[in-house]
DNA sequence: GAGCTTTGTCAACACTATGTCGATTTATAT
DNA sequence: ATATAAATCGACATAGTGTTGACAAAGCTC
């Protein structure tokens, strides 16, 4: 049955593309529901439209799928993070509240395969290193906004060193976001974690801790 | 062979309780070592010197034992978070500083365990069911700290609720405190991470956050 | 479209690990 | 001493992984 072809490039129009797709999409889909562990290859392969066999001619092995998934959601990590790194004029508040409610949606649309990422570091050391480097990325921005804060003497000075610093706020954010992108959605919900967390970071970084918006008050 | 019979109760001289004991010993042991995904049940009963088979008798599985595991932890929790609810005249940075440093020291006594009671509370529901009572226990301690300290007025007001509070920075915590307790112990490396977190606590919940981590030097 | 290569598919196998059974041995109490 | 309870183990049955080799389907070249 051939009707009109895509006329020019019709390269990379591989069958086995689009079957490595549906794998991922379905794998995805499974691990929205239940833990890596309990899902087996068959299942995936079944799901996906092929024999248990086949799977292993795309992927070595389940890991090594849901490391494609986390490279996937690596770079959408990477534009998330460099906005984050962008200064701005903006106050403070509202630069992080958004940033973290950017990082919440993040976590939202890619839940499944952030947390079986971060699961697996244990057991696949592969996964932990493609973890480091999302998790680094985050920490990194975090220092060097720190320090330029630090440097505009806006923020605490150096007694905690901005590295530990980043560290122990990027923690709680992934332990915050890693539970949140479990339950079920709600703005309300949501919007009260993002005021918390923004608190916390508020009040650590930045001097004269007072939420309140802008215009510092006579203390 | 009877010499100095230890006279009244040598009630429970069982002899089984004794593998028990050396069984739950050497998977500790293993544990330190690697993570309990990677320890076969073989291990762990050649380990306490008795066949595989055997270890069922002790234990129905693997989790069975970690749970077993993590019930003696999670005493060793109650009291810690017993101590941390005691309210007492000492300055916030002091009380806050210990409780943090009793923290570490218990993630760095029984971090194996703790460590992989929290990795598999996704795939045992038994286990996860034991994490989060202990988990509770924090959140319901720091929560009810925070509360107290803002009804004397020294911490700030309510908009970020308490509990979501708490579990915040609980949360960092615990994230800090699995990590460090897997890199190898160094005074040094675990006063400054104590610090670290106290300033972020501090800063959050204290009204004019000025953490002077030991005498600042004039500037 | 005949022939060639690359790509994709799968059943059958070998291996590893778990948990269960029944038979048997070892300890303990009376 | 002997009955009972506690403990041990080998031999299954089951479930899942990853590999191999034989085979089919596309895709290209002439």
């Amino acid at each position: 049955m051939g009707e009109a072809a895509p006329s020019t490039r019709r390269r990379t129009a591989r069958k086995g593309d689009l079957t490595e797709r549906r794998l991922m999409r379905e794998a995805e889909a499974l691990l929205a529901a239940r833990p890596l562990a309990s899902i087996g290859v068959d299942e995936i392969a079944t799901a996906a439209g092929i024999s248990r066999s086949s799977f292993y001619f795309y992927f070595a092995s389940r890991e090594a799928l849901l490391r494609a998934l986390g490279e996937q959601a690596h770079h959408e990590v990477l534009t998330s993070a460099e906005r984050w790194l962008n200064r701005t004029h903006e106050p403070p508040e509202e630069v992080i509240t958004r940033a973290l409610a950017d990082n919440l949606a993040l976590w939202r649309r890619r839940g499944p395969v952030l947390r079986a990422l971060y699961d697996t570091r244990n057991s696949d050391p592969e996964s932990a290193a493609l973890w480091r480097a999302i998790a680094r990325r985050y920490v990194d921005a975090t220092a060097a906004q720190i320090d330029r804060e630090r440097d505009a003497g806006l923020a605490h000075p150096a007694p905690p060193d901005a590295r530990q610093l980043a560290a122990a706020l990027t923690g709680m954010n992934l332990r915050a976001f890693y539970d949140a992108s479990q339950r079920s959605p709600s703005p309300q919900g949501d919007r009260e974690l993002v005021q918390t967390l923004a608190t916390v970071w508020i009040r650590t970084v930045y001097r004269h801790g007072s939420v309140q918006p802008s215009r510092t008050p006579a203390s």
